[in-house]
RNA sequence: GGGCGUAUAGCUCAGCGGGAGAGCACUUCGUUGACAUCGAAGGGGUCACUGGUUCAAUCCCAGUUACGCCCACCA
């Protein structure tokens, strides 16, 4: 069964995917052989997504821990899975639909469309979990998650219990008051029509302007508006019959509800208080709004006077709300200025008679309102600005200013142009986009719910304080605090169909005092239809339920029917009373869901044995875009509702960019697709490349050239090992690695110790690429360069004895790089392991992991071995320096030589003499003419390189080992000198220094001797 | 505006209080029976700048400069 010259990666891979699979060698507490257990999460990719480079770098270094605490005895779980990603999947399939022709999801209905989606996940949504089998990731994929599994209209093959477990943390927070409904500005994004979390927004920088426009005051009175300068010195004064405002957003100002102006602010002392008019809608309803003060307005900002719209824009409804301004909101769902209700006249009249104190301040009225003048109806948002600024512009009401501008007239001659334009500031400014549509966001008021984040967010972030969760590299932490020290209310309702729908019925409320329900509805939240009928009876008593789709589906106004639920009411009608009930249409957000990964997983609310064994789980390893989004959340989540700590370790990783830095992304084009790099390069390359990447917190950059080195890497192993099975060296049953005899073997039997000590220690502090790097210079540095050629003359010498040995230790020595490999590069150990030895116990992936270390290490041999080493270096160094061709074979000559050397040499001459290309060795007492020397510890070497030596060379060789010499002991002595050195620094300290020095002064004298008889030929 | 991070060889990056490192690239040599996806020998760095702490600073502290990232409502 020799192996093949090379490695065919691809096989491999595809041999080993099956025969672990089959063999279940993945499954949670396989090769569990102590009680300790080890439970991973898989931070859960998209149902929609394929594997990228994160994917790649994140499940890689999973799967290294995974493995090696699976090799170690733990009753290990890596558990996998998949999110429903509401939005990115509704896009997806929504997308679909469109191209193959078929009606729009509001056609189609809700049941229909979701049916349709889950159709989709059944034909395309297990790809990613096929590329993460591709990579080599040895999760538990019998055990395979979703967060929408379970779900009441999912289809076979998609049990589970995720979706109970979402839908009861919904209700018991609902219950604990952790959850509420309210009418909050929320972002809206207006293409997929939904409210989004604040995390999903990003903040971009766009070229924008901002308008200057003039509300008139009302009425044509006048004030007299003074500017000073820092001084108090008066620079501008001027009648004015307006107040100047400056805004970014000119379509808003149809909601305005107010101006306001700082308190300190003097030059608008004179008119706090009174109504100025907005410049737009028709002449005859200009809506009047006051000028009011708040802290907010900055009044060196602008003019100083902001107009506040509270029903979008975020600081203006904070100053509405503590203003008591009405927020009138202007646009539907698609962003498009609204076209519903009364006409403007109507609603002008009655804001009007709001803003005067002579209707009732009522908030759902007003909320209902529709304040859009009759021409600007139906208009895009971006369209309504345009016009804005057009009609304000044509009405005379922007500010302006004089601006000099070059003209060129017929000839070519310039000349300057003084000119009064509109006052508009060209300027860059913040302008929130949809992460997911990349359109623009809208603040909008709307219903939605909300989790009251302030009531659950101190425990997650008592458990990184006090360091029962601990997030690595250190400075995340900083980030985390941060954020949940500063966190906000989370909308959780998304106005979609994919998802997990909100487990609350609205009725009628029966809270009315004279016969008539008043405006609120009755909240029913109940995990299943046993509870809500329950709550129902209860609440409204023996009537008759209808239950509704929708609120729509009542087609009535909602008054009426409450009217009629009234009970005395229906018994003195003698009508049987019928309740409408319908359900909350919006879904959950996924990361709501996503945030209940680690119990619903495990099958909480079930108290399963999963469950107990594996939660909490060790480790979460997670890039840092999401800690916000997901970690966070799900330390909050978890200690809310099973208080406990979900993890108690994250490993925060860096992001993988690509060679020059950027972020991968399609629009780039600089993407580099894992699983075409697995195919040119394999997966074991691709892995062994981002563990050594792997360094704490920096950006990963990747080229391909880098993984090819790795890949070459593999080859190495690969070929060391087809040396040891052409020498017989390869599947020998060693029981036990003591016991060798010769100086080599004891050499690298130690050298195999210190490495496992090295990995484990790198894994252990999640020090991926110490522990890479270790292997790397192991096994190519160590065991390749040195300790096979080294081999050589004994496997293919006269001494049986020696040669029976190292092959013992050579087989031992490769089984132990294919052990301690395993974990980065799976397919070529595992192959390996097998290609080398038909008696095997268990296969490479459920090997005990070694506990040697130290105790392998024989100081002696370490000596010796580095001696010889170091000859050989020196050898090979001078043949070079002094050009002697490389085949040619040179005598050796020894030259005051002490026993430990003299020793040293005769037991490892037979290495020394191959590696060094020596023919025969001698004993001499004065070094020969043309024969150069070669210090080394405890003697000195000669080379007779020919009958005449290049003296120049010889002596530029020399000198500048003296050179370097020189500056070391310069460096030593002179700090040895300094008896402030000497007296404070560890004692240990000195003397390294004090043999160093003696170390270098002996080399010296050597050489200088050397100098001085080349000096004389 | 706030916060965080990074400046080390030509490139990409490790390291981090007592000897400046790796990979790639570069130079020279090499068909040595595992491997040319290789081997051997080399060249190359005021560890951004300025101060401070220390017997000792690339490393710790402060500041400066440059770059990057995250968060944030300046109309």
């Amino acid at each position: 069964m020799a192996l093949e010259k090379t490695f065919d990666a691809a096989s491999a891979e595809a041999k080993w995917r099956v025969v672990w699979e089959e063999e279940g060698a993945f499954k949670a507490g396989a090769n569990a052989s102590r009680d300790e257990t080890f439970c991973i999460m898989i931070p859960p990719p998209n149902v929609t997504g394929v594997l990228h480079m994160g994917h790649a770098f994140n499940n890689t270094l999973q799967d290294i821990l995974t493995r090696w605490h699976r090799m170690r005895g733990f009753d290990t779980l890596w558990q996998p899975g998949t999110d429903h990603a509401g939005i990115a999947t509704q896009m997806v399939v929504e997308r679909q639909l469109a191209e193959a022709g078929n009606d729009g999801r509001r056609e189609m209905g809700r049941e229909k469309f979701l049916e349709k989606v889950w159709e989709w996940k059944a034909q395309s949504g297990g790809t990613i979990i096929e590329q993460l089998k591709r990579l080599g990731a040895s999760c538990d994929y019998s055990r395979e998650a979703f967060t929408m599994s379970g779900a009441p209209n999912a289809p076979e093959g998609n049990e589970g219990n995720f979706h109970d477990a979402v839908i009861r943390v919904f209700v018991e927070m609902y219950n604990k008051g952790l959850i509420y409904r309210g009418k909050r500005l929320v972002n809206w994004d207006p293409h997929f029509e939904t409210a989004i979390s604040d995390l999903e927004v990003e903040n971009k920088e766009v070229a924008g302007h901002m308008w200057h426009f003039k509300y008139p005051l009302a009425g044509g009175q006048t004030y007299t508006y003074v500017e000073k300068d820092a001084d108090g010195n008066i620079t501008l004064e001027e009648e004015r019959d307006y107040i100047s405002i400056a805004t970014t957003r000119p379509e808003t100002m149809l909601g305005d509800g107010a101006v306001a102006v700082s308190p300190k602010d003097e030059r608008y002392a004179p008119i706090v208080g009174k109504l100025c008019e907005i410049p737009v809608g028709p002449k005859e309803h200009r809506r009047l709004i006051p000028i009011i003060t708040d802290e907010y307005p900055d009044p060196d900002f602008g003019s100083g006077a902001v107009k506040i719209t509270g029903a979008h824009d975020f600081n203006d409804y904070q100053v509405a709300k503590r203003g008591k301004i009405p927020m009138y909101s202007l646009m539907d769902t698609k962003g498009a200025m609204r076209s519903d209700g009364k006409s403007y006249a109507e609603e002008a009249t009655i804001a009007q008679a709001i803003a005067n104190g002579d209707q009732e301040f009522d908030e759902a009225m007003i909320a209902a309102m529709n304040l859009v003048p009759d021409e600007y109806r139906g208009l895009d948002r971006f369209e309504a600005r345009d016009k804005v600024v057009a009609d304000i512009t044509a009405e005379g009401n922007a500010v302006m200013i004089e601006q000099t501008r070059t003209v060129k007239d017929e000839d070519g001659n310039e000349s300057q142009v003084t000119e009064t334009v509109p006052y508009v500031e060209n300027k860059p400014i913040m302008q929130p986009f949809g992460d997911r549509s990349k359109v623009v966001i809208e603040p909008m008021l709307t219903d939605q719910w909300f989790v009251d984040t302030d009531k659950i967010v101190q425990p997650a972030i008592d458990a990184v304080r006090n360091g029962e969760t601990q997030i690595l590299p250190e400075r995340d932490t900083k980030v985390y605090f941060h954020w949940l020290e500063n966190i906000e209310p989370w909308c959780i309702s998304r106005q979609l169909w994919w998802g997990h729908q909100i487990p609350v019925w609205y009725g009628p409320s029966m809270q009315s005092t004279d016969g008539i329900a008043n405006q609120e509805l009755a909240f029913f939240c109940a995990a299943d239809e046993e509870s809500l009928f329950d709550q129902l009876a209860e609440y409204y008593g023996e009537v008759s339920i209808l239950q509704l789709n929708s609120r729509e589906q009542a087609n009535e106004p909602i008054e009426n029917f409450r009217f009629a639920i009234n009970k005395g009411i229906a018994d003195k009608l003698g009508e049987a009373l019928i309740v409408p009930i319908w359900r909350d249409p919006d879904v959950l957000d996924t990361w709501f869901s996503s945030g209940l990964w680690p119990i619903g997983t495990l099958g909480w609310p079930e108290e399963t044995e999963a469950l107990k064994k594996y939660f909490p789980t060790n480790v979460l390893i997670t890039g840092f875009d999401i800690i916000f989004f997901w970690v966070a959340r799900m330390m909050m989540m978890q200690l809310a509702v099973v208080d406990q700590k979900p993890f108690h370790t994250v490993y925060v990783h860096a992001l993988v960019r690509d060679e020059k830095g950027k972020k991968m992304s399609k629009s780039l084009g600089n993407v580099l697709d894992p699983l075409e790099l697995i195919e040119e390069y394999g997966a074991d390359a691709v892995r062994f490349t981002l563990t050594a990447m792997a360094a704490m917190g920096r950006d990963l950059k990747l080229s391909t050239q880098r993984i090819a080195g790795y890949r070459n890497f593999g080859t190495k192993l690969w070929n060391a090992t087809r040396f040891a099975e052409m020498n017989d060296a390869v599947g020998i049953d060693v029981s036990q690695e003591g016991s060798a005899k010769y100086t080599v073997n004891k050499w690298i039997i130690g050298e195999v110790g210190r490495t496992r000590i090295a990995v484990d220690s790198a894994l252990e502090q999640y020090r991926f690429n110490d522990a890479a790097n270790a292997l790397y210079a192991f096994v190519w540095g160590t065991v390749c360069d040195w300790y096979v050629e080294l081999c050589k003359p004994l496997l293919q010498g006269d001494d049986a004895a020696a040669k029976a040995e190292t092959q013992k230790v050579l087989s031992w020595v490769i089984d132990q790089c294919l052990i301690l490999m395993h974990p980065i590069m799976p397919f070529i150990t595992e192959e390996l392991w097998a290609a080398t030895s038909d008696t095997r116990e268990k296969r490479l992936v459920h090997t005990d992991w070694p506990t040697y270390g130290t105790e392998l290490i024989d100081a002696e041999a370490d000596r010796e071995m580095n001696w010889v080493v170091s000859l050989i270096e020196s050898i090979r160094s001078v043949r070079t320096e002094m050009g002697v061709p490389a085949g040619a074979k040179l005598p050796l000559m020894l030259l005051e030589m002490d026993d430990v050397a003299q020793g040293a040499f005769d037991r490892n001459q037979v290495m020394i003499a191959r590696l060094a290309r020596l023919d025969g060795v001698s004993t001499i007492s004065d070094v020969p003419k043309g024969a150069v020397t070669i210090p080394v510890e405890g003697g000195q070497v000669c080379l007779p390189l020919s009958d005449v030596i290049d003296v120049d060379a010889e002596k530029a060789r020399l000198s500048k080992s003296m050179d370097k010499l020189d500056k070391e002991i310069k460096q030593l002595s002179g700090k040895l000198n300094n008896p402030k050195f000497v007296a404070n620094a560890p004692e240990e300290v000195v003397n390294e220094n004090r043999e160093g020095l003696a170390a270098a002064e002996a080399e010296r004298a050597k050489l200088s001797a050397a100098m001085e008889r080349v000096a004389a030929l």
